[in-house]
DNA sequence: GTCTATAGATGGATAGAC
DNA sequence: GTCTATCCATCTATAGAC
């Protein structure tokens, strides 16, 4: 779908998909012109059109490359037969991933408005693959009696969105690494379907009981 | 800030930011044009700026007016001072006041790029101070022993993340009604901070010595 | 307070020279 | 493959009649 006249593997058609993420993530797809993305890699507006089509091409390209990247790093990522480290294997790639691309998850997320009704659909379908990921962990954790959940989808839609809010806050250099982020998800995730560590326990039943 | 002109309480007013409300959440603010805007009405573009000085104070006033009408809300919850009922009441809020405020909540998140300098600010102070509601009831709750957190901030972004993202996925007539939506929401947010029923602690001590 | 009409700017996209 | 030049649509905002 991307390279759409001759131009393939062109210095200049990563560097407008560049330009293009960086202004998008900023100012928002509507507001961003095809002269501005030029200016950024310093070329003419004109010259874009020898590698997309046109603007909505250009943003249905970042949105389904950036879907299918992260759906293959996900398959990528260590997995465990063991609900309980699946679901904890889940939760540390996504937060990595996601504070690794924070354009372009942003992007995925803000613009999704503003692709046409094709497009949308395809990037939906990447979405729902992703998201199945999750919700078969908790499904089969639920099933084996590991995870103490009312309803997997719910669930599922609730952690990744407790999850995917750490690209709306998070900022290199500021109170907490990465490191120390991963391990706060990851704890908080697990208690939310009901794994957790024994001193969590004393907590609740005195306040049971206050 | 918002009526500008001789115009307190009128009609077209109203119909205006209702307009202007459901097209910004529909197809973002900088696709929508005054044109759309005054035809959904049934005016004519100019007859706007009797009301609004311009298209940005439109968006500034919907987003403040919401965040304020949100903290009001907020601040007419029942409460409890015991933190684990203060938890569940909140959550319960919240659920209930973002799906009830669907577009408003939503060009909330969405249109903070497209707000000038000021105004954005004006929306972030408002906001932080409803964030800081949730932070104080975890605070408190993990001073008095009651929650099992590893990071206050954090665990309230992480919390409010999870719930408002039922805005993103909820539609009325779906599987489960809103009031199963919010004992799902209560029960995974409560387990998260370390508060859970009895029956949860079985399968993750099976899990553990499986 | 709303209308019509329009100024003035900027947008996406194309044509044709090099 | 990039340039310059430009077409044409559309946008925000204003002016002045009613």
């Amino acid at each position: 779908m991307a390279r759409t006249v001759g131009s393939v593997g062109t210095k200049t058609f990563d560097e407008v998909r560049k330009a293009a993420l960086y202004l998008f993530a900023r100012h928002g797809y509507a507001s961003v012109s095809m002269r501005q993305i030029a200016a950024r890699v310093g070329v003419q507006a004109g010259a874009i059109y020898n590698h997309f089509p046109n603007k909505q091409a250009l943003l249905s390209d970042l949105l389904t490359q950036h879907m299918r990247e992260l759906i293959e790093a996900c398959e990528a990522r260590p997995t465990s037969k063991l609900p309980l480290n699946a679901l904890e294997q889940f939760v540390r790639f996504h937060i990595r991933y996601h504070i690794d691309r924070a354009d372009e998850v942003f992007i995925a997320y803000m613009e999704l408005r503003n692709l046409e009704p094709e497009n949308f659909r395809e990037v939906q379908v990447l979405r729902q693959r992703y998201e199945r990921v999750l919700r078969d962990i908790l499904r089969d954790g639920a099933k084996a009696g590991a995870f103490e959940i009312s309803d997997a989808p719910v669930a599922g839609m609730a952690i990744i969105a407790m999850l995917t809010g750490v690209n709306t806050w998070f900022r290199y250099g500021g109170r907490l690494s990465v490191s120390q982020i991963e391990e706060i998800y990851v704890k908080m995730v697990m208690q939310s379907v009901g794994v957790f560590e024994p001193t969590a326990l004393l907590g609740a039943l005195m306040e049971e009981n206050a």
